[in-house]
DNA sequence: TGAGG
DNA sequence: TTTTT
DNA sequence: TTTTT
C-alpha cells in the first residue's frame, strides 16, 4: 500500500476546515485511522503540516483528549513549533499534551518512576563533556594507556552499545579478546560511577527507561493506557533503542522480547495497542554516525504487517528544477523505495554550474553572485544560505564576506552553555542539588583555585573508597582522611563551609538567580575572573552575568522542566526550582 | 508556503553553515560550493578509517558512512533550496589540482537532460514571491 | 578678527575648481597665507574638506613642495582618510606629504634621531597593558602598599606629568610630602626601567621628541627647514606636550623657553617660521580626562597674536531643528566665544521626546521607533545609531535587539590587539626584535609554562642586578646565577635555544608571518592551546591564525612601518621587515 | 554630504556605542536614551572623587570633569544627527526614581521655543535622501 | 609544609 | 567530518 | 565613566 488509500472518511470530510488547503495523501494522513501509519513525507511536502493537523483532527473530530497523545520529535525547537500550530487550531487545550523531544519524553518519566531501578529523582543529567571527562577518570583508573584508550573512542563506543540498548554486562560477555575486554570495563566502571553520582548520560535517559518499561509490567501499562496515540517525527533518524521506547510505549511490538517483558506481558493486564503515526523520509536519513538506524523506516512494513503507508511526494518548496535534479541524485541510491518529488509551481530558475580555480577564487564567485541577486533580484541577504560539508569550510567564505562588507551570519559554532565559565557555574549548581554528583563537584572543589590539590583529593577520594562514602560525606568528613596536610584540612573546610551555606538556600527554595548569584560571590569565581588581566576574561564575566539573567528571567517566569508533566502543570501542582533550571539547561540547547 | 523552514529566525545576512545544520530549513537562494572530489563526497566515507577500536568489533560500515549517506546529504542540501541552486566545485587545492564531485557532474547531466543547460553563466533572476 | 577677512585673493581664484562649492569662511581658511591661522570648525561644517582643499591649494596655487607639509591628526583613520582625499585631489605627489598622528610623526623623528639621547633606533613601544605590567613590577620592587599605590593610578598621574612636560627629576623637585616622594620615586624607576628595557611609552613618544627637540638646536632646525607648512586637526583635543611640539615644529613659539632651548635658539641659525593652520572646535573637547587642554585652542590668539581666525559656523549636517536644539544646549556653557550653527537645509524634522518607565521600556520604545522608521520611512538599520554614556549602558539595547531580531553593532569593545594571546604573540616578536626589551621577554619566559618559576626568574633578575647586565644576557649566561635549581638551569637553557634559533631567523630577514609561525610552533604556545579542553581556546587560536594571516598580507604587500618617512619609501630607500610589522601593531589599532 | 562621516563602514546594523566613540561621525538617525539625572549628565562629573592621590597634588577639576564638559559632550551627540533625533529618559532605575536630565529639558524648552512641540508623540517621518 | 611548577 | 539530546 | 595613541 504505497499511495493513499481511498478511505470513505475522506468523503465525508472533504470540507472539513481541518483538511482544507491539504492534497490527497495528506488528508489521507490526516485522518487516518487504526493500523500503524507510516508517512513517508518527501522534503518540503508539508509534513508538520500533516502532524498540527492530524493532532488537531485527532482532538477535534475522534474525541481524543488531549492527554492521551503524545507527539515526539528529535529538537526542542521543532516540538515547540509544533505545540504552538497544534494550539493555534485546538487552543489551549492542546497545552496538557505530550509534545517533546525523546530525551524531554524519557525524563519526564524517568523523574516519576527512575526510584524503581535505584536512582533518586534529582539525578543529574551529564552532556558529553561531562561524560568525556567522566570517561576520563575511569580510564585513569583503569591505568589503560592513554594513546590506545581515547575518552572520546570510548565514549562513542559506549554510546553505540547503550543505542543498541546493551548494557555493560552485555558488552563484557560478548567481549571476544583483551580490547573488547577492556572497553567493556570501561563501560562498566563508567555506569559504576555514573549511578554513584546519581547522574546518567544523554544515552542512559532512552536506554534506562525502556529498560525500566521492560521490567516493570505495571509501569508500562500505565503509559500505554496512557497514551492512546503516539506520532513521531523525523522517524529514519531513531536508533534501536529510540525505536524499542516507541515499541513498549504503544505495544505495538512484535519483536521478540527478553525473558523479563514476556514474563511482565503475561503479569499484567495487555491493554489496546495505541494508534501510531510515524512520519519520516529514509532519503533524508544523515545521521548514522550518530546511531541512527535507517532501517528503522526501511522495514516498518515488515515489523508491523497491518501498516498502512503514505507517500507524499507533492513539494511545495522547490521549483521543477530543483527537485528534478534532486531526484536523479538521490535516484542512483540502491535499495531505497522510488519516490519522486514534484511540484505544480513550474520550472523555476535553471541550475548554475561553476567551476573555479581554487577555493578562493569559488568563494568570490559565490560572493559576486550573492551581490548580482540582490542587486538585481530583490534577493535579500537573508534570502541566500551557503552550505558546505564541514565547519572549516567556512574560513574562506568568511574571509571574502568581511572584505567585501557582506553581512553574514554562521550557523552552529561553541554554544552558550559549553563555554567554560558556564559549565562552572552549574557545575556548583549541580553539586548543590545533587551532592552525589561527583564529577561537578570535584569540577568545582578547586575552581577557582583555593589550595585543594590533586593530593588532597586523592586523599578525599581513598577516604570515600575506604568507608563506602560519597565523595562529598568524605569532604565533611575530611579530618579523619589519612594523610590529609593541615593546610589541605583547613582549606577543605572552608569549601564545605561555603556549600553548606549554599545548600541552606537550595533547602529554603531560594530563587535559581540569587542562588547562583550567591555561588559566584561567595566561591570566590568572581573575584578571581574580575582580578585576571587577560582582557578575554572580561567575556567571561560577560557570560556569567548573562547565565545570571537566564536564571533570574526564569525565575520571575518559573516554567517547570521540560519533564514536567503538562497535564501537573496546567493544574498548578508542580513547584518549580533550581532541579527545573538545570533541567531546561540540560535539555534545552538554545 | 514552506512548512518547516524558518529562515527568517536566523536574522539578517547570508547564514553559513553545514548541510548537516541546514536540515529542515529553506532558503530561496542556496549554495552548495566545494564540490570537490575528496571533499564531498567525503574521502573519507566509504573508506576503511584508521579506527581505535579494531575493525570487527563492530559494525564499522555503518559508522564509516557510505556513499550512499553521502548522497542524501546531498540531496538534503539540494531540497534546501526553494527558486535557486548553484553547485560549484574548484580544480585546485593550494596545489594538487582535484577533480569536480561526481554529484556536480551528474546533477548537471540530470539538468540537462531535463531541458536545462549545463555550466550555464550565471546571470540575475526574478523570483516570484520575495 | 572674528570672521573671515576680505581677502583679495579671494577675488583672483573666485572660479578656481580647489574652490568650487565652498561657502565664503571656507575659501578663505583655504587660501589664507601668512599669519597663524586658526579655524573654529562647528560640527558638521566642513572642515575636513578645508583641510585637504588647503593642502591642495597650498601645493598647486602657492608651489609648495609635498614633502615640506606636515598634516597631523589624532587618529590613523584621520590620517588615512586626510591622505587619500588629497591624493584625489593633487595626484601621487601627495604620497611623499606627512599626513600622520601625533605619535607616528613622533616615532618618524626618534628613530632618526633618539640615538643622540641615549635610546637605540629599535626601541620597542609599550601600549597601556605593557606600561601597566611595567608600572606593576616597579611598585612591587619599591614595596609600596598595592591597595595605595594602584598601577593604574600611578600611571595616570605619570601620564599628567608627561603631557605636562614634565620628567621624573621635575617631578621629585616638586614633591611636597611623602605621598608626592612615593609618586615620584615610581615614576623614576619607571622611567629607568623603560630606559633599560629601550623602550617608550606613548607619552614617552610626544615628550621625548620635544625634549630632543629643545635640547638639540641642529635637530629642530632641521625640521623646521624641512616642513614649511604645519596643519593640525583637532586642535582643541591636544595637551600640552603636543601643544609644545608644534610650536618647537613651526618655531612660531612665543613661550618662555628653557635655559636649554635659549642657549640652542642662539646656537643654530633661526630659520622663518612656518606656516600653521590649527583646526578645531572648543565645543567639541570632551576629552579633558585624557589631558586634553581646551585653553590650548581658547587662547590661541594670545599665544600667537597675529594670529588670524576664520568661524564656520554653516552646517552642512543636520536639519536647523537639531541645530537649534544643539546651540540652546551649548550656549549655557560660560566662558565660551559665541558661534551658532546654521544651515539652508530648512527645520525638518521635530525632535521627539518621550519618557518611559524604566531602563527597558526605554530600550523597547527604542526598539519600536527604529521599526516604525525603517517600515515607514525608508530608513535601514545602518542609518540608525544609539548613543550613550558608559559602556555598560549597551546591555539593555542588546537585549532588546536580539530579541526583536534588530541587526545591530556594537562600536567600540576589547580590540583585537588587546586579547591575551595576541599579546603574547607579539611579545614573543618584540622581544627577538629589541632583546633589551624585559617586559617582553619576562611576558613570554614562561608562556606556556615551561617550568621556570617565580624563583628562578628572580635568581635572574638578581644575577642581572649583580653583574649590570640586560635580563637577555643574564638568561644566556643562567648557569652563573646563584641559587637557580639544576631544574631550572634545563628549562632556561632549553627556551634561550629556542630564542636563539628565531632571533637568527630574525636576522636572516624571514618574513613576519613565517617567523610569527616558527615562534608559535617552536615556543609550544599553539601547542598548549590546542590541547586545552576549555572551548573559548578555540577561539584563541582562530585569534592567532587570524594574526599570522595579518603578518602574512603584511609580508606579501610590504609597508613600511608608520614611522618612516614617505619620501623614503617612494623613492624605494627602506627595508621592510619585522620591525615595520611591529610598529604598525603598536601605532594602528585597527 | 557629510564631510568626516563615514558610517557605511560600521557595516549593516543599529550602531550602538559610546558618545566618545561616536566623535567624527554622523548617522541620519540618533538616539540619545538614559537622559537621566545622575546618567548624563554623570553624577561623577563636578563631584569630588575618592581619588587615590590627595586631591591637592594635581589640578583635580580638571580631572574630575565639569558641567561644561559633560554639556560639550550632549552637543557632539546631538550634533551627530542628520535628520531626525530622539532625546528619551526614565524614571525608574530598578526601584528608585529618577528625574529626567535638565538637558532633555532644557532641549526640550529651547525646541518649543523654536515652534517646537514638546513631549511630542513618536511618528514616522519621511527623509528626504535617504 | 605542601601545592604548584 | 557530520552532532537534533 | 569617557580612552583617538
Amino acid at each position: 500500500p504505497i499511495d493513499a488509500p481511498a478511505d470513505p472518511a475522506l468523503f465525508e470530510h472533504r470540507d472539513h476546515p481541518l483538511l482544507d488547503g491539504l492534497n490527497e495523501p495528506q488528508r489521507a494522513a490526516v485522518t487516518h485511522a487504526g493500523a500503524p501509519l507510516l508517512v513517508v513525507a518527501g522534503a518540503g511536502s508539508g509534513k508538520t503540516r500533516v502532524l498540527t493537523r492530524r493532532i488537531a483532527w485527532l482532538i477535534n473530530e475522534r474525541k481524543a483528549h488531549p492527554g492521551s497523545i503524545l507527539a515526539i520529535t528529535f529538537t526542542n525547537k521543532a516540538a515547540a513549533e509544533m505545540k504552538e500550530r497544534v494550539e493555534a487550531l485546538v487552543g489551549k487545550r492542546a497545552r496538557i499534551m505530550w509534545v517533546s523531544t525523546f530525551h524531554s519524553a524519557c525524563v519526564r518519566i524517568l523523574r516519576k518512576e527512575i526510584d524503581r531501578v535505584g536512582f533518586k529523582s534529582n539525578f543529574s543529567i551529564y552532556d558529553a563533556a561531562d561524560s568525556k571527562r567522566l570517561m576520563t577518570l575511569v580510564l585513569r583508573d583503569l591505568e589503560l594507556d592513554p594513546k590506545k584508550y581515547q575518552p572520546n573512542a570510548v565514549l562513542h563506543w559506549v554510546s553505540d552499545q547503550k543505542n543498541e540498548l546493551r548494557d555493560a554486562e552485555d558488552a563484557a560477555k560478548e567481549a571476544r579478546n583483551s580490547f573488547e575486554e577492556a572497553y567493556a570495563k570501561a563501560f562498566s566502571n563508567y555506569q559504576r560511577r555514573l549511578r554513584e553520582a546519581n547522574a546518567l548520560d544523554f544515552d542512559d535517559l532512552i536506554m534506562t527507561t525502556v529498560h525500566l518499561l521492560q521490567a516493570f509490567p505495571d509501569v508500562r501499562e500505565n503509559y500505554r493506557r496512557r497514551f492512546r496515540h503516539v506520532l513521531v517525527d523525523e522517524y529514519q533518524d531513531t536508533n534501536h533503542a529510540q525505536y524499542s521506547l516507541i515499541q513498549q510505549l504503544c505495544g505495538q511490538s512484535f519483536e521478540i522480547g527478553t525473558a523479563l517483558e514476556e514474563q511482565g506481558a503475561e503479569a499484567a493486564e495487555r491493554v489496546e495497542p495505541s494508534e501510531l503515526m510515524v512520519v519520516g523520509d529514509a532519503d533524508q536519513s544523515i545521521y548514522a554516525f550518530r546511531g541512527a538506524d535507517i532501517r528503522n523506516i526501511m522495514d516498518f512494513e515488515q515489523d508491523f504487517p497491518d501498516a498502512t503507508t503514505i507517500l507524499l511526494e507533492q513539494n511545495y518548496r522547490s521549483t521543477q528544477t530543483i527537485l528534478t535534479a534532486a531526484n536523479s541524485v538521490i535516484g542512483n541510491n540502491r535499495g531505497r523505495k522510488p519516490k519522486r518529488l514534484w511540484t505544480d509551481a513550474g520550472a523555476g530558475e535553471r541550475i548554475v554550474g561553476y567551476v573555479s580555480d581554487d577555493e578562493h577564487d569559488e568563494a568570490r564567485f559565490v560572493s559576486e553572485e550573492i551581490d548580482k541577486l540582490t542587486d538585481d533580484a530583490g534577493v535579500r541577504p537573508a534570502d541566500v544560505a551557503v552550505f558546505y560539508r564541514t565547519n572549516a569550510q567556512s574560513r574562506v567564505f568568511e574571509e571574502v564576506f568581511i572584505r567585501t562588507g557582506q553581512p553574514y551570519k554562521v550557523v552552529g559554532g561553541v554554544r552558550f552553555y559549553e563555554r567554560k565559565e558556564v559549565r562552572d557555574a552549574l557545575a556548583y549548581l549541580r553539586m548543590l542539588v545533587n551532592t552525589a554528583d561527583e564529577i561537578s563537584l570535584r569540577r568545582v572543589l578547586n575552581t577557582p583555585k583555593r589550595g585543594i590539590g590533586e593530593r588532597a583529593e586523592a586523599c578525599i577520594a581513598a577516604l570515600a573508597d575506604r568507608d563506602r562514602i560519597t565523595f562529598w560525606e568524605a569532604l565533611t568528613r575530611a579530618a579523619e582522611a589519612p594523610g590529609l596536610a593541615t593546610r589541605s584540612l583547613k582549606n577543605i573546610e572552608a569549601f564545605v563551609a561555603i556549600v553548606q551555606e549554599l545548600q541552606s538556600m537550595v533547602e529554603a527554595d531560594e530563587r535559581p538567580d540569587v542562588i547562583l548569584e550567591s555561588v559566584l560571590e561567595r566561591s570566590g569565581y568572581l573575584t578571581e575572573l574580575e582580578a585576571s588581566d587577560d582582557p578575554q576574561d572580561g567575556t567571561r564575566v560577560e557570560n556569567l552575568a548573562e547565565l545570571v539573567a537566564v536564571a533570574r528571567e526564569f525565575a520571575e517566569d518559573p516554567q517547570p522542566g521540560p519533564s514536567a508533566d503538562p497535564a501537573e502543570v496546567e493544574a498548578g501542582t508542580v513547584a518549580v526550582g533550581l532541579g527545573d533550571f538545570l533541567e531546561r539547561v540540560a535539555l534545552v540547547a538554545d | 508556503d514552506g512548512f518547516d523552514g524558518e529562515e527568517d529566525l536566523l536574522g539578517d545576512g547570508v547564514a553559513l553553515g553545514t548541510i548537516h545544520g541546514a536540515k529542515g530549513l529553506e532558503w530561496p537562494v542556496v549554495f552548495l560550493p566545494s564540490l570537490t572530489e575528496g571533499r564531498f563526497p567525503s574521502s573519507r566515507s566509504g573508506r576503511v578509517k584508521d579506527w581505535l577500536i579494531p575493525r570487527d568489533l563492530f559494525e564499522a560500515a555503518r559508522y564509516e558512512g557510505s556513499d550512499a549517506e553521502e548522497r542524501r546529504l546531498f540531496y538534503v542540501a539540494l531540497t534546501r533550496a526553494r527558486d535557486w541552486v548553484s553547485l560549484s566545485s574548484h580544480s585546485k587545492v593550494t596545489k594538487n589540482a582535484t577533480k569536480a564531485s561526481p554529484y556536480i557532474l551528474e546533477a548537471q547531466a540530470l539538468a540537462s537532460s531535463a531541458g536545462l543547460p549545463t555550466g550555464a553563466e550565471p546571470r540575475g533572476i526574478e523570483m516570484p514571491d520575495l
